[in-house]
DNA sequence: AGGCCCATGTAATCTGTTACATGATTCC
DNA sequence: GGAATCATGTAACAGATTACATGGGCCT
């Protein structure tokens, strides 16, 4: 009983479709948790069958129909008692990082590529999540819309998710730096 | 196939036994994965079938014997395989924050305590990381280090880790005050 | 014509978690 | 005397991934 609770956050303030759940998902839903579309439709069909979202069909002309979902009371109440209990330990897993902790023994180049590449995925993600967050707060500065808005709380993962972001991009730069550096005083020390 | 390069990474360096690892996988190896006894036991087992990792029996007098692990070479080229294909993108699931994310919606007093718990928590692992950081250095500075010592991947996956816990605190920190000046706002505006 | 986005699933398989099981030693 | 640490697993169940399946519309 996990993914259910993610499910219902996410549908506390706005009806969403499978898909789009799917989409907010696969971004991370601001980097705290992660699932693929199946889990979700399941996920979905199970929830609306125990009644903690009720959903409803959209017809649409140039799209195909969708069903959209939200969350209903019996499902806030859910939530509540889910946010009551103790929470477990975050859990991260990152194939990135595996290859690191074995960097000195495996190619440097490989590594450095994929440093790279995740540094730009990251300072993709920064520029999304710092839109949204600036979407959601308005005119307002932060200090102000955290005290007085209205519905925060996505905006306060969000922020979550634009720390970890770039924290990953400078980790990410720092340490292909360091490779880099280690590749270039070893040619020197046993030059071609 | 996922845990088993992680565990392969992790026994690249040192002979570990199934327990220490166990202990190392709890703390979430420098936060970039996470696995309980009964994975690493059963992994423990495949890897040693395949070759990919030798066990020796260490007999001792006052405890249970035990098995430690070390990576052979097989199990290091297995490792490099993983390091050149594609890593999927990293992924986390923390239960505190699905509980934010509803923050408008539930009990904020609870929200509070839970985050103060966690930002002790993360306080404890930064000191971890920093003892362990600076216990792998030695005298040296972290630059020198990083360019000249002979084993640094352990040391980067945990400059990582130090990194997320850190902001791990000052979020839990920052929402949990925002949370309280919301109520004293709502008191003083409601008041009695 | 080919590829991507919308939109939703099923089935088989693999992975991970929970519950159970055992037993000696050391610390408070 | 009771709890924690060391040490290793099995078995049943829940959860997640991979492969498969379908089909129209939009853009180049």
């Amino acid at each position: 009983m996990a993914l259910r609770h993610a499910v219902l956050a996410a549908l506390l303030d706005e009806e969403r479709s499978g898909y789009q759940l799917a989409k907010a998902f696969d971004v991370g839903v601001a980097n705290f948790w992660h699932a693929l579309p199946q889990q979700l439709y399941a996920e979905l069909t199970k929830l609306e069958r125990e009644g903690l979202v009720a959903g409803r069909e959209v017809v649409q002309e140039t799209r195909p129909n969708k069903r959209v979902f939200q969350a209903t009371e019996a499902g806030l109440a859910e939530l509540r008692e889910f946010t009551a209990a103790a929470s477990k330990p975050s859990f991260i897993r990152d194939d990135l990082l595996v290859k690191v902790q074995g960097a000195d023994h495996v190619d440097s180049g490989q590594l450095i590529e994929q440093l790279g590449e995740r540094a730009t995925a990251a300072e993709a993600k920064i520029e999304l999540f710092s839109a949204l967050l600036h979407q959601m707060r308005g005119d307002e500065s932060e200090d102000e819309f955290l005290l007085d808005g209205e519905r925060i709380g996505p905006y306060l993962t969000c922020l979550r998710g634009l720390a970890f972001e770039r924290d990953n991009r400078d980790w990410c730069r720092r340490i292909a730096d360091v490779l880099r550096a280690r590749q270039a005083a070893a040619l020197s020390h046993r030059p071609g």
